[in-house]
DNA sequence: AGCTTGACCGACC
DNA sequence: TGGTCGGCCAAGC
């Protein structure tokens, strides 16, 4: 087995906090950690992300993780994660987060806003 | 050493 | 709503 470098331990620890049905972007995961920037964070993400809820953590635009959108929305819809509604309901328009309400700051107050 | 690329971000138009 | 730009930090070539 292959050691993870600390740094992806603790970017993979910050994804596991992250409460069902919300999300972070990938710079407050970096702002969080005060380590590094968006773009290592996405880094660990994509080769380590498999082991963690990894659509918890997404771009601060709020649009579904590219490749994976199907079961990125599936998993939204099953942890009513909120989401915005598609523009149209038109074929290959999949809604986005809405992240006003689903961002999380880190602090543990799990569910506040979300509504579930 | 220099340049490109990447699961990025915010400002601006 | 959507495109471009500059900034960001590390890895790869």
């Amino acid at each position: 087995m292959e050691e993870l470098p600390e740094y992806a331990e603790r970017v993979l620890e910050v994804a596991e906090l992250i409460p069902r049905g919300r999300v972070m972007t990938y710079g407050d995961v970096a702002e969080w950690l005060d380590e590094g920037g968006p773009r290592q964070v996405g880094r660990v993400m994509a080769l380590y992300g498999g082991a963690v809820p990894w659509w918890r953590v997404v771009r601060s635009d709020g649009m579904l993780l590219p490749g994976h959108e199907l079961h990125a929305l599936a998993q939204y819809r099953a942890e009513s994660t909120p989401l915005r509604p598609a523009p149209r309901s038109a074929e290959g328009h999949l809604p986005r987060l809405d992240m006003k309400r689903a961002r999380w700051d880190g602090v543990s107050g799990a569910d506040d806003g979300a509504h579930i």
